[in-house]
RNA sequence: GCUGUAUUCGUCUAACGGUUAGGACGGUAGAUUCUCAGUCUACAAAUAAGGGUUCGAUUCCCUUAUACAGUACCA
């Protein structure tokens, strides 16, 4: 178990869209495990069905590893020692391989067409049966082990399309180890032989790409989602077939991410129906169809990576708040969950609105500009620090900023009907404007200092005080939210509230609502 | 169907045979003598079911149920 080895692990996506962020927890998990460990962290293209490629989806890959942090240390992008990374240009390795098992016997050429075979495995469904490509029926179809060698010769050299299937031994027990899942047990007999090459394009598929690239590029861990526990016992027998057992890596099967209702994993989906992001960045479809990401609903990357590492692992601690240097440290595989996790889209919400508060009030001023200045608001940087300190914690996203503070930029234009109603009547607007006056004659507008003046006066004309604070927010504010009215004032200014003020008493004894 | 994997509060999870089954998100209530938000405090909330093994099972074994995955010349 324990190897001197250098540890190397690889991400291995395969570019057919958009990297779900079920994938960015596999490559995060990749990658902590290699920094943990002092080891490399491999980027590998896996783009041998070359029907499902889609342009743009490795330019996806690259930047949504870059925005959450995740460096590549080899592999398509940034080069090294094995490349080329992509497999569609590794195509020539494959075949060599594919033939060295076919002369051991570990497998075979056989010649159905796709059409032949859906149409064998479309009957034995209506038998109610289902068409397995095994042991019992290899020796039946057209294939290397019951055709003539001559045979079989004539059908290559004529061009006839054919695959090379792997000969899967029968009823033999493959005794496997997982690091998360224990020793798991499967006979060969429930398995089918798989396709390992095929002529029409002249590429392997998923399986023997996949043990040639990780045997070549020594790979020492594969650290991979649950949906391949099925074929590990193939992948077993295939590394043994190559003579390679010696040097086979150690698997971890990670828990799928499922939707946060209703059944199944987590699809693209289940975001457009239910408001969050699937997807770490927007994407856009060849049919234009869009779907939101995480950056651009304005996640930060470190609470977005915080949040899915939380997610199918736990440190053992009551800690959650995890830096990408904490995450390395605290990591293990042992420590990972056997079941699959339901994402909570609140939960991610929660995590952002931690990071937020953790940013200094000068980068959340600076991230609030671009909307100032959209706004067509221009000031001092040094007021929008004050404005963002004062609001910082009641804002999860960057984007609702402004929501929280507006009134600090401009007046209100309108007044919110209910919170008028409430309170301004009675004695209320007569005491706004003895306020002003009030106000008027305080020449030290801190927040400190003029609230204990309007507070004292509240108090020695035993006026109730939420009345009368509630109707001088709607003069300031316009409506019944926001921070504590004398912060509000403090940064306005003096000659603003005395206008607001006046204003107010001006529109709203008219009678001057929101409607 | 078959094969495999899994199963603790609504959700993410802790407890590596002995705890009043812990924490977090979300929820509810109270406090914060100006609102909303926040914050603080409190509360509600779980071992899928049934058999074993054991002095003692969330923890080990078996059965059932349920969920998920795989069952492609896709990854």
């Amino acid at each position: 178990m324990s190897s001197t080895k250098r540890v190397r692990v690889r991400f291995a996506p395969s570019p057919t869209g958009p990297l779900h962020m079920g994938g960015v927890r596999t490559a995060l998990y990749n990658y902590l495990f290699a920094r943990q460990h002092k080891g490399d962290f491999i980027l590998r293209i896996e783009d041998t069905d070359s029907n499902r490629f889609v342009p743009g989806a490795e330019a996806y890959i690259l930047e949504s590893l870059r925005w959450c942090g995740i460096t590549i240390d080899e592999g398509v992008s940034v080069g090294g020692p094995h490349a080329p990374y992509r497999q569609s240009e590794r195509k020539e390795i494959y075949l060599k391989y594919a033939l060295q098992l076919v002369a051991s016997s570990n497998a075979y050429y056989a010649f159905d067409t796709p059409e032949e075979l859906n149409a064998i495995r479309s009957e034995a469904e209506a038998a109610g049966r289902t068409f397995s490509y095994n042991y019992e029926v290899r020796e039946k179809l057209p294939t290397s082990l019951s055709l003539p060698a001559e045979e079989v010769q004539k059908r290559i050299d004529r061009g006839d399309q054919w695959v090379i299937r792997f000969k899967t031994p029968e009823n033999e027990e493959i005794h496997m180890h997982d690091l998360i899942r224990g020793d798991v047990t499967v006979n060969t007999s429930t398995l089918d032989d798989k396709v390992l090459y095929k002529s029409a394009d002249a590429l392997p598929t998923y399986h023997l790409a996949n043990i040639v690239d990780d045997h070549l590029m020594e790979i020492t861990h594969v650290i991979r989602g649950e949906e391949w526990l099925p074929s590990l016992p193939l992948h077993y027998m295939l590394y043994r077939a190559l003579g390679w057992s010696d040097s086979q890596p150690e698997f971890a099967h990670l828990p799928l991410l499922l939707k946060p209702t209703g059944k199944g994993k987590l699809s693209k989906r289940d975001g457009d129906k239910m408001g969050f992001p699937v997807f770490p960045l927007q994407w856009t479809s060849s049919d234009g169809e869009q779907s939101r990401g995480y950056r651009e609903d304005g996640y930060f990357p470190e609470a977005f990576i915080n949040m899915l590492a939380l997610l199918g692992w736990n440190p053992g601690t009551d800690q959650e708040i995890f830096s990408m240097d904490e995450l390395i440290k605290a990591f293990s595989l042992e420590r990972v969950s056997k079941s699959g996790a339901r994402f909570n889209p609140e939960k991610a919400h929660w995590f952002n609105a931690q990071y937020l508060r953790t940013k200094s009030d000068k980068e959340l001023a600076e991230l609030f500009l671009p909307t100032l200045k959209e706004k067509g608001i221009e000031v001092p940087i040094s007021k929008v620090e004050q404005v963002v300190a004062l609001i910082k914690e009641r804002a999860a996203f960057v984007k609702e900023l402004w929501d929280l503070s507006w009134f600090m930029f401009q007046a209100p234009e309108t007044y919110d009907t209910k919170s008028v109603t409430k309170f301004w009547k009675g004695e209320n607007p007569a005491r706004i404007a003895a306020l002003r006056e009030v106000l008027a004659g305080i020449d030290d507008f801190s927040k400190e200092h003029a609230e204990k003046v309007v507070f004292d006066w509240i108090v020695k004309n035993e006026y109730p005080m939420g009345q009368v604070m509630n109707t001088f927010r709607i003069a300031i504010v316009g409506a019944g939210s926001g921070p504590s009215i004398m912060d509000i004032c403090a940064i306005i200014g003096k000659e603003e509230t005395l206008r607001r003020i006046d204003n107010a008493l001006l529109r709203l004894n008219r009678n001057e609502t929101a409607e």
